[in-house]
DNA sequence: CTGTTAGCGCTTTCAT
DNA sequence: ATGAAAGCGCTAACAG
């Protein structure tokens, strides 16, 4: 059933379905009436895609994260999309693992598609897109990256400060009295690097010596958390503050701390990051940093809008986190 | 820049381009490495929305779920996401948050964009399919339920038997000695009532008496997991075992419990459900039951493909979810 | 106010 | 092996 199906049982042209159909004023009452008669008799769906062809627009935007089952992720994920959806847009969802290869498969895939703009979540693609072969897909379609940056045509930000955000849980450290801190550094993103330096020039601020060595690697995971303590101890470190880049590392954290038979947050003190909801199964509940996932996602999908609709004055910007205080520090 | 520009610039036909870039064999050799000069050169990619109104189809699915927040939802999504991607279909991402409204209208966008298929995660779907509204939107396009069932044309299955889930925990919880259950219950799903029902059943078959007695409404948080256990501290009940219809519910139980002096598993074993990050983070770990998400994913994923594709027979099935042991049963 | 017509960029017969 | 032409379902410019 298409649009000369509904104009001939109509008995107008296709013209006229057409204006009826995207409620163009110049139709005569009367003839509106008819043909949507038969629109509603018939359930009838213009096709997008053929629409899409006209207007070389299907309102899709492509929406890459590292890995939606990452909390972190989902809730920007989840806000992109319902924000985009209330204006009238779908999301298509790219897990890209981080991965070069699949990045660049989603990015031709976007283009192919034809897609109205692109938003990147997470500092990962900050790097990523500074492969060559990456650059080069770059700049044909509006672009947003949520905490990241990349030089590119048409490609804007929405940042966290997250070397800030990891500053205000050594301040609220310090504050309370620890001057043994440690970081707990979990992957190597520009994000990552952002809050090591983070902590360590507030270390420095707070007249904490040692600088590098109170930062240990370690994953992104509970079993992260617990191993870099577990370590901490069995090297016999004296620590009475553990700053962490995630929650789930924080989690790892006080669990192994808690195991050893001290006491969180009088013994040792620590601080997770993303406010997420890890932090509060945590027993104590973590004190953590808000990054606020769903105001960046927010602002980028504002920022994509008017770049898509060529609207408003747009310009890249920056969000600052907040300190949640919880009961490990 | 186009199939023509490609054409006039190779000196052929367009016919011989699409030839080319669909790799049909009837191309003289040094005619299609000229044209596939030009294709690089300028780096050039077909426009998707033309070939899908030519063969219609854009390559996409479309996957509802009630909130990709939650990480049961998180993880499904995630394994459909990647196993359409292998299978070079994209993924349209919807949050119906469990509205019939939005379910509506992202069936009808569904329509219109023409997806090659959907796929319905969760059992609200169930019921909000119930509904004539979204009835007459159904059978047009091959539908897969992750853990729920539809009576309509092209719709398939992929259900979990959370009843049997949660009786296996019951069952664990029986078997370590306890004997005075109550079961945490926290939405009204489909999938809820069976996992209540499952509980109820099994209690009956350990010689537990008290029936629906036993079922505590809450909801899904974990502030409703704790809620709960303090409503049946406060009232005095005798309880050495608690049952939850989720890990979030779970995780709130065993802090109340904790907080209130008891020792898990020793005084009050708790189990949880999802075998999800939660479980893992929770002080002891819990002992959980494994619904097995990305299972569900994938073969909801190769269903639906062999329904797009017709290929292989096809039909619905169920999983059977396992325990995980941990510490707090 | 309404209809005719020319595309949008591609695939696919049907000739040659 | 290659090209010409029709058509996928729609929008929009133009004519009346």
């Amino acid at each position: 059933m298409n649009i000369y199906d509904i104009a001939k049982e109509a008995g107008v042209s296709i013209s006229t379905v057409s204006r009826v159909l995207n409620n163009k004023s110049n139709v005569k009452e009367n003839t509106r009436r008819k043909v949507e008669a038969v629109l509603e008799k018939h359930d009838y769906r213009p096709s997008a895609i053929a629409r899409g062809l006209v207007s070389s627009s299907m309102r899709t935007v492509a929406v890459l994260t590292v890995d939606i089952r990452v909390p972190h992720y989902a809730r920007t994920a989840y806000t992109i999309e319902r924000e985009f959806s209330r204006r009238g847009y779908e999301v298509m969802l790219c897990n890209t693992g981080g991965e070069m290869d699949e990045t660049a498969k989603y990015l031709r895939v976007a283009t192919e598609k034809n897609v109205d703009g692109i938003v990147l979540v997470g500092s990962v693609f900050n790097t990523i897109c500074k492969v060559p072969e990456i650059q080069n897909l770059l700049g044909r379609i509006p672009m947003v990256l949520a905490n990241g940056k990349v030089d590119a045509e048409r490609s804007y930000s929405v940042l966290v400060d997250d070397g800030y955000g990891v500053g205000l849980a050594v301040d609220h450290l310090v504050k309370r009295g620890c001057q043994e801190l440690y970081y707990l550094k979990d992957l190597d993103t520009v994000s990552a690097q952002l809050k090591c330096r983070g902590f360590l020039e507030a270390a420095e601020r707070a007249g904490i010596k040692g600088g590098k060595r109170r930062v240990i690697e370690t994953s992104m995971s509970l079993k992260g958390g617990m191993d870099a303590v577990e370590k901490l101890l069995q090297e016999g470190k004296k620590f009475d503050g553990v700053v962490c880049g995630e929650d789930i590392t924080a989690a790892g954290a006080v669990k192994a701390i808690r195991r050893a038979g001290l006491k969180v947050p009088e013994d040792v003190a620590v601080t997770g990051y993303n406010n997420s909801e890890y932090a509060r199964i945590c027993e104590p509940p973590l004190t953590t940093v808000d990054n606020k996932p769903e105001l960046v996602a927010m602002l980028s999908v504002q920022l994509l809008t008017s770049l898509i609709e060529e609207t408003d004055a747009y310009s890249s910007c920056t969000i600052q986190p907040e300190i949640v205080p919880g009961g490990t520090a």
